[in-house]
DNA sequence: TGAATGATTTTTATCGATAGAACTAGAATG
DNA sequence: CATTCTAGTTCTATCGATAAAAATCATTCA
């Protein structure tokens, strides 16, 4: 065991908040994951660094700090002597993906309807409001809506979890950024076949009642549906 | 929505195993993560990348590279404009911790006990007997097997969950490093006060029975026991 | 024609250098 | 004597340059 002689600093930032980190390497891994997530930059593609440093204006050493970053997170898949490319996606691992995207979210949301507050209710009953109000927009026709619905959906999703443990969230958000990049690689096309706004109702009603029970196997449900709507899609195209 | 224009590279690496990267920053990476799970960098600590530098013997780049996946695994925290410090311990995080821990670890086991087969029950059954004796030996006072059982052990718990999602896998992992750096920073000392052996050997039984319930109860006594030790430790100290 | 080989180009991984922000300690002030 | 201000020092974030590895392409040989 070596040991290098310690020097420890108990509190080296104090209680303030995030404030928007300023570090190019920050910012630019900001980015970077928008552009992956969102599929501006598509799965698979490779990462060269030469390209990125002009169209993201900075130089190679903050890039690659963004990319080893983006790499922990799994969107990104460092290639020993070969660079970066974008996490391709796959039809397997999107299963195994899902499958412990359920996993934690059950967990999380078994915990949050334990010991979840009169604030939560509320946030919950909110959250769930507005996403009701923005489906009705999409339905309408309205493209552009379909950003703002896929926030609100996320919001209503993480109101559901008050749950006590951050690293469970922390897992919790990692895990729904991976889902939300296949999400939206494949067009919404399954909208039209199912009645989200039902389904969301009712996961609400259950999760105010605090049926544990009856929560989870619906939310289960729900993500299930929109994975195998998505699988159905992924394969259809390999 | 920006588009910079595809270029798709479908397999960059094709089907070769790991081969131990050999990039500095890869090699780096791996060499702070061991000092700061085993304590060789006490928690708190300010990593001055000068200091580093000189002690690992490289450049500032890959240093910094190293500490960006770091600290997204969240054993080191980046400070915006202020450097790097390995991630300080804390009472009140490792309970956080500690429960999403054992969430998940109950998840991926009692996937595993669905899907488990025949050579996952080996497999259990093989690394329970290997502990069971590097426990003897520990008993028997030998300082230095103690590296040797903490290998064993984690072995062990490894080879409960053969739970089919690599990504739940993936989060199991991430926790199970940040508990056992805690764990190694109390000295053992509720090993003679708790009888391993038995725990150990119980939750194998009721594995391999099948059950469940069983398992999971006990496996959620087992963390919580050893949770509580550390968290009587932590706060004995501060 | 097709495969193998070698030369050329591209790209990565890495270093050293540097501007500017943060920390420190000592001087000046109330 | 405590406190604030300030000059000097240290350290981070970042850039441009470079050696070496990989990819590409042209060319030769069967």
């Amino acid at each position: 065991m070596t040991d290098y002689g310690a020097e420890v600093t108990t509190d080296l930032v104090s209680s303030s908040e995030p404030a928007l980190e300023q570090t190019l390497t920050e910012t630019c891994y900001r980015r970077l994951k928008q552009d992956i997530i969102s599929g501006a930059r598509p799965p698979g593609e490779r990462m060269r660094i030469e390209k990125l440093k002009a169209i993201y204006g900075i130089g190679p050493t903050s890039l690659r700090e963004a990319l080893q970053r983006l790499s922990a997170d799994g969107l990104v898949r460092a290639v020993e002597r070969r660079g970066f490319q974008v996490a391709p996606l796959d039809a397997a691992e999107f299963l195994d993906l899902n499958t412990a995207r359920i996993e934690i979210d059950l967990s999380a949301l078994r915990l949050s309807i334990r010991a979840g507050d009169g604030g939560w209710e509320g946030g919950v009953v909110a959250a769930a409001y507005r996403l009701e109000k923005a489906d009705g927009l999409v339905q309408s026709g309205a493209q552009e809506s379909l950003d703002d619905w896929e926030r609100l959906n996320k919001l209503f999703h993480r109101s559901l979890v008050a749950c006590p443990s951050r690293w469970l969230l922390r897992m919790r958000e990692m895990l729904g950024e991976q889902v939300e990049r296949y999400r939206r690689a494949s067009v919404y096309r399954e909208r039209t076949e199912r009645n989200l706004i039902e389904e969301h109702r009712q996961i609400a009603e259950a999760v105010l009642a605090r049926d544990e029970e009856r929560a989870c196997r619906l939310l289960a449900e729900h993500y299930t549906r929109t994975a195998d709507g998505l699988l159905t899609l992924l394969r259809s195209r390999a």
